[in-house]
DNA sequence: CCTTATTGATCAGTATGCTGATCATCAGTA
DNA sequence: TACTGATGATCAGCATACTGATCAATAAGG
């Protein structure tokens, strides 16, 4: 493990890198200014219509303090809006808008072309491989990272 | 693939965060405290003396308006110096310093560590496959990034 | 030798991610 | 009910990454 290509904290570091750059790339390509995060967000707000801010986040996998910053872009830009909760003053709940719909179905072609692209070096065997692998570190180790995974967030 | 966990983009993201988390934890339990950036960088310098920060980038992949930071806070730290070369008045070479060199030593036990815990829910075999997919992925994505690994550039 | 293109480094600006703090609000308990 | 602890959101500050620009210096061509 002492070369650097060996190790897996390194190649990490690196197919997130290319994963957004394709994402980007895609993205872009057809008419669209979304970054991964923002579309991640966009797509659990799609789904979950009135969470709150921190179980986005903990659906995602999201930082508290980043989801911030993310929800402040997607509202500027119109496709999200924030509104107070009148259960809980302290939270805010997030509603996809319209445009919001139209712009979710209208990437959602770029961003699958993006998730093929970035695995086009393996076969399709090796890619859903690769997919179980990531899957099965990710789980023994969610608890490692400050914005861990909460699955059962939507039942809460 | 509409399922977000099964999205490599997705999972790519959130496997780098969990790296990036284990290797903190790790490197700063050892008295240090040293980014997986700033490890990366230490011992490619380390490993390459006199390496300018544009062969250097291509080493470790990193953006070239990247790496001036980190060399700023490796500077910073005392653990690397610049120097102006005598061939090329445009480049900066750059050394490990006596206690950079001590550094990376110390610390190297800590980064392995940090590597074998990452994948802590694989099988040694597992965790193999793992590292040999995302080698294989990257390779042929290389090109899609700003920042393509340059192997050759040892050697110019 | 002189013009032109390229290259090494840096900078401004933007977007994640994190640490740690603050503030308002809520929930549970004495 | 009053107090105490927990919680949702935000902020300041720092470290990656990237886009695109700038500047000095070098290389390549005629």
């Amino acid at each position: 493990m002492t070369e650097m290509q060996d190790m897996p904290g390194h190649l990490a570091r690196r197919f997130q890198q290319i994963a957004v750059a394709v994402f980007l790339a895609e993205v872009e390509a057809a008419g669209f200014d979304l970054t991964p995060v923002q579309y991640a967000a966009l797509a659990a707000i799609a789904a979950n219509p009135a969470i709150d801010q921190i179980t986005l986040a903990g659906l995602i996998a999201y930082d508290r303090t980043t989801i911030t910053g993310v929800i402040d872009r997607l509202a500027q830009k119109g496709l999200v809006v924030r509104r107070a909760s009148a259960r809980d003053r302290r939270s805010r709940e997030l509603l996809i808008t319209d445009e919001g719909r139209r712009t979710l179905e209208a990437i959602t072609p770029a961003v699958e072309a993006a998730q093929r692209l970035m695995v086009r070096g393996l076969s399709g065997a090796e890619a859903k491989e690769l997919v179980r692998l990531m899957r099965k570190a990710i789980a023994a180790a969610n608890e490692l990272s400050r914005a861990p995974l909460r699955e059962g967030a939507a039942e809460r």
